[in-house]
DNA sequence: GTCTATATCCAGATAGAC
DNA sequence: GTCTATCTGGATATAGAC
């Protein structure tokens, strides 16, 4: 047996990261951040305790890390639609129909919504660190595009942030649903439009 | 001093419980069931630690009656409005204007919803008991006005519950936004009608 | 890099005085 | 009916062997 190279090191590190960040998505995502229990993750991601504590520094760590993800990749989904060349409209379709997708197909993607969910009724110490993190980019980046369809006449008049709010308050309540009931079926995204289109 | 009718300890009595209640509420409501403690809530109702369990059951215990209250008003408010002569419509936007007037104007309110979306993630022992409260009346109720609604051809033609599905996650989603948001601003209630209407 | 065993703390619940 | 003091379990985090 030759001795790890420097590199493979480094490739077990990342997967064993990886590994307890997923097992933990799902166990904040489900039970909350008070709620999870080291030993949860530890169930999940199949790493022994003590090891979690070699790659985080704390449950709260690994929490903002989960975070971090869920607030950056939806702020990204929302930059990189309104970059594609479509109509207002069409980019609120898009966007409806990429995040219902995901929520449907994906038991992580609606992980994510819950990460941000619990995250924004979390009160507390930890509190203020998230909040830094919680820039409502993906709110705003919306507003923006409704605010081109109504120029445009194809999304009806009114308050363009209020409008965006009612849209992704469906969508992280969608979340919630379909990790509670059972028997959730995705709605047809054409209902989430119809909140703005005129 | 003449001794206490038994009336008036049965008014003591209630008063206390309600005190403890009402406290409970707001911290259940802004830090979830396992992240609250039981000396958040003596802080917040103003009763001895003692007192709480001389009361209550368990925390646990507090939490499902306030479940219960909240899943209770939410479906005696639909089941109201659905009696109200009015077309089938004009009770959605009975309901719209209702919650969000309530969501807006008293914290309390909003909290009730928490309650709900903190139950309904909640993933545990716990779990199997909220269950049997977790009917979805209140979803089921508008699924039928909207059937009406689509009849009258006031109501766009599609899935009535997935509807009524979007309709309440975005409520729920708002309800967090309020609690998350400092500066939040209730939308207009027209945007949650306009969901449905054709 | 990975594990088991342990220290430490804190929260829920109870006992018993007033 | 109300309080304070206490018990007890369980959770986070650490130490140290392999």
């Amino acid at each position: 047996m030759s001795p790890r190279s420097e590199e493979q090191n480094e490739a077990i590190k990342d997967e064993r990261r990886e590994q307890i960040l997923s097992g933990s998505l799902r166990v904040f995502a489900r039970k909350g951040f008070a709620a999870a229990r080291i030993s949860d993750i530890v169930a999940r991601s199949g790493v022994s305790h003590g090891l979690v504590y070699h790659y985080f520094k704390s449950k709260e760590d690994i929490f903002l890390e989960l975070l971090k993800r869920a607030i950056g990749t939806s702020s990204e989904t929302l930059k990189m639609v309104d970059a594609l060349p479509l109509s207002p409209i069409e980019k609120v379709r898009q966007t409806a129909r990429y995040i219902l997708r995901g929520i449907g197909d994906f038991e992580e993607s609606a992980y994510y919504f819950l990460i941000v969910i619990h995250a924004s009724v979390m009160e507390g110490p930890e509190y203020s660190r998230v909040e830094k993190l919680k820039s409502s980019t993906a709110l705003e980046t919306m507003a923006g595009i409704l605010a081109e369809g109504q120029k445009a006449g194809e999304v009806r008049p009114g308050d363009t942030l209020a409008m965006s709010t009612v849209f992704f308050s469906a969508i992280q309540g969608l979340a919630m649903y379909k990790l509670a009931m059972e028997d959730f079926k995705v709605p047809d995204p054409e209902i989430l439009v119809n909140i703005v289109k005129r």
